[in-house]
DNA sequence: CCAAGGTAGTTATCGGTCATAACAGTCACA
DNA sequence: TGTGACTGTTATGACCGATAACTACCTTGG
């Protein structure tokens, strides 16, 4: 027998299940990725940094020369993302782009004494938040832990 | 000595290296949870999902009358942001937004038949698709990482 | 040498995700 | 009764990611 209306009766303190999201793993992904992003989104805060553009620097840290082109590569990022991403770091004066020698459309990127320092400390950081995050990982299921993420990450299109 | 000009002397065939991000398991997860997102996206395009709303979408299955900020709470999404989101269910005639007995303010969220047949055969795509990235990951590991996923959700805020 | 095709960086633009602020209608309770 | 809280909603903006097209430049084959 249809209620009057359209109306439905309250729900009797129905807790939500999401049960059927659970059996899958990437939805726990999502979870921790989104909780470990946010917390690392405060850690870099106060550097003026977010997570890709501590990235970037990172890379441009430890390869001194590094292209655009590469670092969209080794990142995953399309080129075009990375002007402007590169303009907010020279910008903040912690990389400088610089002609190459041989090779006239290409820039060379470098971290500015201000970046480098700037980086050091940011990665310090960065490095407490993720022990934060894995506390209480014992070394061999990091190990293990990390190798599942890397296949997860090469198989890449179908499987 | 500086060189003519500014420019750079050529990398000589430098590799590069991202060896100072691979030591964080943040960089890890989030490499892995692009290709899962990527998969993911593949898996439910013939359906006309997309991830976020294949979730609400199960939500709604699992627990019909559900509301919209139940939903929110659940997937930690900012209510103003599930209106476009239901929106674009409802157009596609998947769920339905119903008054509530008692409560003129909320709205009783429940999948159509057509929703709820859609939904039961995207289950089953995203079930593959998330064996298929799981593959190989005995019981035992696979419940461990489940429990390192979810303490890392978990440590809201700070640590 | 020179024309054709590829590469590097850039611009413009779009879609998707997420957050915030503000608002009207409604409810609950002192 | 009226104050405060809650629901759904609108509007808006930041960030991330992708695509297409452009300029400048390099490289290679004829």
């Amino acid at each position: 027998m249809p209620r009057r209306a359209d109306t439905i009766p309250p729900p009797a303190e129905t807790r939500v299940s999401d049960a059927g999201l659970r059996v899958f793993i990437g939805y726990h992904m999502r979870r921790a990725m989104a909780a470990l992003q946010a917390d690392l989104a405060d850690t870099l805060a106060p550097f003026g940094l977010r997570m890709i553009p501590f990235s970037v620097l990172v890379l441009i840290v430890d390869n001194p020369g590094l292209r655009p082109s590469q670092i969209a590569e080794a990142l995953a990022i399309e080129r075009s993302n990375l002007v402007s991403l590169i303009d907010g770091l020279a910008r903040e004066g912690l990389v400088v782009r610089q002609p190459v020698a041989g090779d006239r459309r290409a820039h060379a990127l470098s971290a500015t004494a201000r970046g480098a320092a700037l980086c050091a400390r940011a990665r310090a950081a960065v490095a407490q938040h993720d022990a934060r995050m894995s506390a209480g990982l014992d070394e061999t299921t990091r190990t293990r832990l990390i190798g599942f993420l890397n296949r997860v990450e090469n198989s890449d299109g179908r499987g």
